[in-house]
DNA sequence: AACATTCGGTAACATATGTTATCGTCCGGC
DNA sequence: GCCGGACGATAACATATGTTACCGAATGTT
């Protein structure tokens, strides 16, 4: 949740500045785990170059979560803040360039940015705004066929669609491989 | 979000004191919508006595996306928040007993509980419960089955299937009336 | 160049789920 | 006590979706 507000909140910028020198940068081939599923979470992830994905083991299916690119941060939020066992495997879709903070220093960085004014309704906003991501993933299921949550997801992230691998995009529709390939050449069909 | 705090975080208990005044208690009878589609909320809501839905218009058919008990407290939090016009209609399904507490006086509330120590780790805490839960709503469609989902409502959540009419859980699982039916009485079999 | 691996398309079949319609029960208002 | 509405079960049929299996293209490895 940390580097997301670098850009929303320049007015913060010395911040993060002062924390560089502890992130360990890396370059990673793709299909790199960098956390596994039970392990609990060490590090802040901030995306530089390159994608990422979230997923997990379900009876020996691997189902994706959530995709990760550039400029975007992520950690197993409920491992990395409670110090329990990630529910998600975090691995590399593509080589990427990563930065790790550990997350001694992430502590440091929010004690420092409590004292700061603004701060709280800050962070109330950026976690809602999570919140706001995952209720509507959820409210998606409920109202939407896997046809209609594919074409959301073409016009909303197009991104996605064209970097990462159809069977990812398949179990984080909640559908199978075969049939997300029956919806494009249906969608195919009608133009 | 709040009056979750009374009961996990008893040494604020005198600040919940302190706002009694401010809230308005009312008793109402079932199906009366305390916040519609499309309004901004305006209040804080806890449930003393009943239950209450959340739900939203999708062509025509209402779907129901959370159950809200006694000494649960709701507000459609991205439109408490930034003012924006709710998603949900918020109604209740039993007769019920709430208490309203303006917006305007959970900023105030919120004001002064920011400059209590540990207030910051406390909210955090409380938002990131909040985020999993929709995360967890969101996982369980892409992992279970129908099926699956009914019996975790069953086994996690039991009140749930006593008290809220059955049409209401099936748009909360994300499946017809009819087939919530037809997995009933095949539970039923199996036994 | 041969080869294995990953990825995506398609077909055929089985199963899950939606839709519509009908029926019976329960419950509140009159 | 009667009536209408809300609720849930069931059947019959249509459609959506999963499973398995096979093929071909692209890519990386040796």
């Amino acid at each position: 949740m940390l580097f997301h507000f670098k850009d929303k909140f320049p007015q913060l910028a010395p911040y993060w500045d002062k924390y560089l020198e502890f992130q360990k940068r890396m370059e990673v081939p793709a299909k790199t785990v960098l956390l596994e599923e039970g392990k609990v979470s060490e590090n802040y992830i901030f995306v530089e170059e390159g994608c990422i994905r979230a997923a997990f083991n379900d009876k020996g299916n691997n189902k994706t979560v959530q995709f990760f690119f550039e400029k975007e941060g992520l950690s197993s939020l409920q491992s990395f803040l409670k110090n329990t066992p990630s529910m998600f495997t975090i691995e590399t879709i593509e080589p990427s360039i990563i930065y790790l903070l550990p997350k001694k220093h992430v502590h440091e960085l929010m004690a420092e940015l409590s004292r700061e004014p603004g701060f709280l309704n800050l962070i109330l906003d950026v976690m809602a705004e999570r919140q706001l991501h995952y209720m509507r993933e959820f409210i998606s299921f409920i109202r939407d066929t896997p046809e209609q949550r594919y074409q959301n997801l073409l016009n909303e992230r197009p991104h996605i669609v064209q970097r990462v691998p159809q069977h990812y995009i398949a179990s984080y529709l909640g559908i199978s491989r075969v049939h997300l390939s029956r919806i494009k050449s249906a969608l195919a069909r009608k133009k």
